[in-house]
DNA sequence: CTCGATTGTCTAGCGGTGCTAGGGTTGCTG
DNA sequence: CAGCAACCCTAGCACCGCTAGACAATCGAG
C-alpha cells in the first residue's frame, strides 16, 4: 500500500506547488498573469493537470483567499496580543490589517477583489472566513460601547479598514498620510479612554 | 462648412451611444458581458468603430467612471442640500452615497473596482474625480473637529463608506443591516452634537 | 510472465476575448 | 462630374479558460 500512500502524497505535493505558484506569480506581475498556461508552464506540467486539482481558475483564486483569510487572522491575532490595554490593542489590529493588505496585495485582491466563488455570511461560509472575522471581533467587540452590539461594530470598522486598504492600494488615497488615518479611526471608533464610550451628549 | 458640424454632431452622438449602452448593458448584465463584440452589435456597428472613439476598453470604462464620479457628486450634493444642521447633513450624505453605489453598481465598479486608467491623488486626475471628493469636503470638512485636518477627516470617511458600500455588494455584509451601520458610522466619526467634537478626554 | 484494465498525462482544439491591418465603398469637394 | 479622402467593415492575430481524446505508463489478475 505505500506505493499509494506516495502517490498521494505526490498529488498533495502538487497541488501546494500549483498554489504557491500561483500566489508567486499573482504578486510578482499582478492576476493578470495568472494565466493557466504561465501557471502550467512554470509547474512544468501541461494546463489539464491544473484541471485535476482544481475546477478552474476560480478555485485556484479561491484557495488561495482561504489561504490569506488564515494568514490574516494569525497576523492580527498575533499583533493584537502582544498590546496591553483596549485601545492599543484595536491600534494593533488596525495596522496589522493594513499592514498585511500592504505586504500580501494580491492575496488580499483573491479575498476581496475577485471571484474566488466562495461564500460569504452565510452558513455555507469557509471556516477560515469566519474565523477571520471572529479574530476581528475578539478584539473590538470588547471596545464596541455598551449599546452596541459588537458584531455591528467589528462589520463597521472591518468596512472602514478594507476601504482604506482598497483605495490606499488602489492610489485613491496616498500612503504616506496612512498612520495619521489609522490614529483618527481609532480615535473615532474608539474612543480615546478605550472603552467605546463617548463622553457625555452635548444636545 | 454646414456638413462638417452634421458630421461632428454624429460622431458626437455616436460617442454618446456607445457610453449609454455600455453602461446598460454592464448594469443589466455585469462588466463581463460587455465584450467589444457585443456592444458592436447592440450599437449597430462593426468592432473598429469603438476603436476610433476611445483607446480601447479601458477607456471607455473611465469614461463611465468619469460620468459615474459627476453623477455622484450631484446626487450627494442634493442630498445634503435638503438636510439641516451639520450632523443631519452628514447622514443624508452616507445613505446618498451608499444608495448610489447599490443602485448603480456596474457604474460603481468602474469607478472603484475596475481599472479605467484614470489617475487619481495627484495634478493629473481629471476634474469630475476632484469635484466628487469635493462634494464630500464641503459637508464633511465642517464636522472634522478642530484639530483634525478636514482633507484627511473626509478620506477617512469616505474610505469607510467605500468599505460598507463594497462589502455589502459583494455579500460580504448583509444589506439590512446597513442603516444601522450608517448610523453608527455617523456617531462614531461625527459625535452626537455634529460638530467633530469627541467630549473631554478620560485617560 | 503476460496481458488487459486503469490511471495519469499530453497534444490539439473549441469558442471566446481585446485589438488591428488592409481593402472597399461612400459621399464630399474642387 | 472626376477624383479623392474619409469612413467603415471583413478578416485575422495572439491570447484567454477549458476539455476531448489519444497515448503511455503502471497495476493487478490469471
Amino acid at each position: 500500500m505505500s506505493v499509494q500512500e506516495r502517490k498521494v502524497r505526490e498529488r498533495a505535493d502538487r497541488e501546494r506547488l500549483i498554489l504557491v505558484t500561483a500566489r508567486e506569480l499573482a504578486e510578482q506581475q499582478g492576476w493578470d498573469a495568472v494565466t493557466t498556461r504561465q501557471l502550467a508552464e512554470r509547474i512544468e506540467y501541461s494546463q489539464p493537470v491544473l484541471y485535476s486539482h482544481f475546477r478552474g481558475k476560480r478555485e485556484i483564486i479561491g484557495a488561495i483567499a482561504l489561504e490569506g483569510a488564515a494568514e490574516l487572522a494569525a497576523a492580527v491575532r498575533a499583533a493584537v496580543g502582544a498590546a496591553k490595554g483596549p485601545r492599543a490593542r484595536v491600534t494593533a489590529l488596525a495596522y496589522a490589517y493594513l499592514d498585511f493588505a500592504a505586504q500580501n496585495p494580491a492575496v488580499y485582491d483573491a479575498m476581496f477583489q475577485l471571484d474566488g466563488g466562495l461564500a460569504f455570511a452565510q452558513d455555507e461560509t469557509p471556516e477560515p472566513l469566519k474565523d477571520g472575522f471572529a479574530a476581528l471581533l475578539e478584539t473590538l467587540g470588547e471596545v464596541a460601547g455598551d449599546d452596541v452590539d459588537p458584531g455591528l461594530f467589528t462589520e463597521l470598522f472591518w468596512a472602514a479598514l478594507h476601504g482604506l486598504a482598497t483605495l490606499t492600494r488602489s492610489g485613491r488615497l496616498l500612503p504616506q498620510d496612512t498612520e495619521r488615518r489609522t490614529q483618527l479611526l481609532v480615535d473615532r471608533l474608539v474612543g480615546r479612554d478605550g472603552l467605546g464610550s463617548r463622553g457625555p451628549r452635548r444636545s
